[in-house]
DNA sequence: CTATTATTTGAGCAATCACGCAAATAAGCA
DNA sequence: TGCTTATTTGCGTGATTGCTCAAATAATAG
């Protein structure tokens, strides 16, 4: 991303935006394992359907997921697994952030 | 992130956040290079000291970048340089996406 | 101390967001 | 066709966001 177009970079802004929900987060995180129906996920991350629907749907917008109906479901798979090495580049930079808080607080007040 | 406390996860999709601005983008790509005052970083990104100081506020706070006060100035930095390895797996994706979209495009109308 | 330069912050504004609810739509089955 | 199940969508709501302008603050130079 050195010196990218800056059409791009707008692409690039709506990219990370799908990934800063945390509703979104658990549902990708469901659909490492596979495809996924829209009621299962709306189980799973403990919301309405019409909820998980709606992020469903920016998600595959943005191009972070495939849907396809068959029968009377819908189904939902990741469309770049890649998108997972990026949660846990995050993760890292999270628990190293963690750590370096954990270590201010304890030199400076009970808690924050 | 495979099964990450629901707390973390929150933590993650800020950090996600820091990074979903096109604005705080280009900010973020100014800083490769090294630390940056608050004024040049303005004038690079072509906004408003206010406005570009609001967004290093931000992103200090998230912990993408370091604050420090030298004079009458204020230099801004990387805090974690692996933000730039996020930054260019993204950019694989939205490239891969655009590729894809392109040839859709090309398939069924002339521009859209 | 005062003036100057650099940065931050408060207030206000229009736009967007995530959610809930209810109605609309779609697909399969009796 | 009518019924049921699964998903999507319209609408309203409260909260958040990015921005601007103007005022507040911080640090230095005269």
């Amino acid at each position: 991303m050195e010196h990218l177009p800056e059409a791009v970079l707008g692409d690039v802004a709506l990219f990370f935006q799908a990934l800063s929900e945390p509703t979104r987060l658990r549902v990708l995180n469901h659909l490492r394992e596979g495809e996924r129906k829209v009621g299962e996920l709306a189980e799973l991350t403990e919301t309405t359907t019409a909820n998980v629907s709606r992020h469903l749907s920016l998600l595959q917008q943005r191009g972070l997921v495939l849907r396809e109906a068959r029968g009377t479901s819908v189904f939902y798979r990741i469309a770049d697994p890649s998108i997972y090495q990026l949660c846990d580049l995050v993760c890292g930079a999270v628990a190293r952030q963690h750590q370096e808080h954990t270590k201010a607080r304890l030199g400076l007040l009970g808690r924050a």
